[in-house]
DNA sequence: ATAAATGTTAAGGACTTGTTAATCAATCGA
DNA sequence: TCGATTGATTAACAAGTCCTTAACATTTAT
């Protein structure tokens, strides 16, 4: 799961390069042209990190810091400015921002405070594998399958079976393969043994019509979406 | 302010992958290929931390940081090596290093060892540590555990199991992390002492029903709040 | 129609975890 | 130096979980 991050940033071309090269680093970024777009788009969904320009038109990086504040006390917010005079500093750790990069500053610069940052929320922390199966949301890291707002713990044997279902989906794993990747043995009550939690999965996944775990006679599974 | 790491690894190819990983996670990396650079690098500039690799040609690990320990008393070093033999431990710790990892590992566990370290020397610089656990209020500096009105003192190791469980709050924690992470190893009796841990930690934290340390079976424990 | 493969449910048993108490080790105070 | 105290580990047993196997039902291929 990649972080995502919140970019405010008046200037276009600044705009850009940064989310280039953040996006290249992996980061999630979405980008917006001033303050208002910038609480709007962050009052629509979830960010790991915000990235403010100071000096814009209409509301400043600082004004859009305190509105942000006053939504999400957690939220890393870093801001960005070519200014760089002590005042202008207090202000922002005033305005609730966690710290503060002057232009003109490398993007290695930039990746290490977001590193920082990401870090100190546990976010970036352990790279979690998550899949989505339809209408499912499986996180195969902590074993969770959610759903509408149910959320279910799988077992360890279920989340691998249902991990390999999930890189294979719309494609079939003959018998074999699974029992090799999961069991790393292949005999006839390892094979019934898979059978069980096929069946299992089956009935955890009945919610969504969309999915369907299909066998194919003599031959496999096929996780259809 | 990103921490200064410095890592000294002969291997190229490991010391790059090393390299990259933490410093995608945020920290400062300086790379020496041998032991000489890495002494030099080291009086140059200081450091919060050293990665050292044992086997290297001219000097090895070791006696780097013994040269190191005669300059700074302080600074964590922790060894990387593919020997496993109990006396090169032995051999690793009279040379003042403060912790061993064997190879292969795993960047996790790296970065988990170095996050001891290193929040164990920010502790020293007066940094207070202190977590939200639902209703309660966890100081790690101070060991102590507020709820209401009480107050209870935490032992050093339950302090350190729990602070572990609040930086991955909602995280599944395998049970070979937390040993490794508290206790440095891994075995049967490890593991159920720590069993007995989670035992009293739940006990503590009893009295807030939205708190939860959560057994995954097999897997490890996740406190959910 | 028959044999083989698969679906499903439930019981058995191995293993993991929860908990309390006993033991061991280290530290402290007199 | 010697109990007393404190904290961690080990022991012991209870409780719980999960994988396997069994048993029987259903489907599929020939």
């Amino acid at each position: 799961m990649s972080a995502k991050i919140l970019l405010v940033e008046d200037d276009p071309n600044l705009g850009f390069v940064i989310k280039d090269n953040l996006t290249l680093k992996g980061f999630d970024v979405t980008l917006c042209e001033n303050g208002a777009e910038g609480y709007q788009t962050f009052q629509q969904k979830p960010f790991d990190l915000c990235i403010l320009d100071v000096m814009m038109p209409k509301q400043d990086g600082f004004s859009l810091a305190k509105s942000i504040r006053e939504k999400n006390k957690q939220v890393p917010i870093l801001f960005v400015t070519a200014k760089s005079m002590l005042e202008d500093k207090i202000a922002g750790f005033e305005s609730g921002g966690d710290d503060y990069i002057v232009k003109p500053f490398s993007i290695e610069e930039l990746l290490l405070r977001i590193g920082v940052f990401l870090r100190r929320s546990t976010k970036i922390n352990g790279h979690e594998e998550v899949f989505t199966i339809g209408s499912f949301s499986f996180n195969f890291t902590n074993l969770t399958l959610h759903h509408a707002s149910e959320s279910k713990i799988l077992t360890h044997k279920e989340a691998e079976i249902l991990r390999l279902l999930c890189e294979n989906k719309n494609r079939v794993l003959k018998r074999e393969e699974i029992l090799k990747a999961v069991w790393g043995d292949d005999d006839y009550f390892l094979g019934r043994s898979m059978d069980v939690f096929i069946s299992k999965l089956r009935k955890y996944l009945k919610d969504d019509a969309n999915v369907q775990i299909v066998n194919y006679h003599g031959v496999g599974f096929r996780l259809e979406v």
